[in-house]
DNA sequence: TTCCAAGATTAGACATGATCTAAACAGCGA
DNA sequence: TCGCTGTTTAGATCATGTCTAATCTTGGAA
């Protein structure tokens, strides 16, 4: 929690009370929060915090790879603080509970005992830049790195 | 196609020229729709369906596991009409664009190779029930089976 | 200390994706 | 034909997330 916020501020990121707030709301449970629930947890602790800093917090901590969008079918996206270390997730189709799962490729039937879950499967979504986009964000940006292309969204938008 | 609407038919589901529109719009192209994409191409054969029967007919089509909904962060789920044969996805994070992956564990370098992507990394989601889940969906349906607790997102909402 | 510019925050409007509702309709067996 | 059951429709409604314009805060220069 205090490297995050020591991380942030190394970046230059102005640390203000609600975007601590939200870190702390964040970084508080080990469960993976939905933007409302993250939204009523800065609340707790800044009571006069708005929507939407809370969701341009998130999207801040998630372009900095701070925090990990987890997209979900049916529900909000829910926000992983555990970006830093790679893992993978364990999701109940009943209740939607995501769960942290360590190790590149865990062996299934550790994942029931140690879980409890009935597995019924895993998907596996790779990612990356197409052609197309890879060539495009080449050419924006010719001194490498970044984190191009993110504009996805918008892009797709109006 | 043929053996999808013939796989429909065979269930007792009911093929009406409504039904069978988001059928064809679906399986039309490989790529993998969003609802409204899918709904334009269902107007393009019965211009008189409503969005609510296009819905209607993907969430019923999920529920048959015929097709398989991809969720994403930041746009709308996409709709796989390839759910039967097993395989993963390839996401550009420029465009959004989803491609299907064969093989239970592709080579990251073949994946560049064969479809000219950038990699950045991948991500693994389990799925399955959690012991309460799972317990609750037992005593709801003795007699096995089924698609249990795929109410999730109603009891999750209001 | 005062001032200013850049950046952060706010409330609320708006956009998008998806679901719900009530009424009309269609198909089928009695 | 009648009525039952399941399907479809238009449009309202909801949930999630984004945008906008006005205001506030901060850090640093004068």
């Amino acid at each position: 929690m205090a490297d995050l916020l020591e991380r942030l501020r190394r970046r230059g990121w102005r640390i203000t009370p609600q975007r601590r707030a939200v870190a702390e709301a964040l970084a508080g449970e080990h469960v993976h929060l939905t933007a409302e629930q993250v939204y009523m947890g800065a609340r707790a602790i800044v009571p006069e915090i708005s929507r939407a800093t809370v969701y341009n917090t998130l999207r801040e901590l998630v372009e900095m790879h701070e925090v990990a969008e987890v997209p979900s079918a049916g529900g909000p996206t829910r926000y992983d603080p555990n970006a830093v270390r790679f893992h993978h997730h364990l999701r109940c189709l009943g209740c939607g509970e995501l769960l942290d799962v360590y190790g590149a490729e865990p062996a299934l039937p550790r994942l029931s005992d140690d879980h409890g879950y009935v597995l019924t499967g895993a998907s596996i979504t790779f990612h990356g830049y197409c052609r197309r986009c890879a060539l495009a964000a080449e050419s924006r940006e010719p001194n490498g790195g970044g984190d191009e292309g993110r504009d996805k969204s918008r892009a797709q938008r109006r």
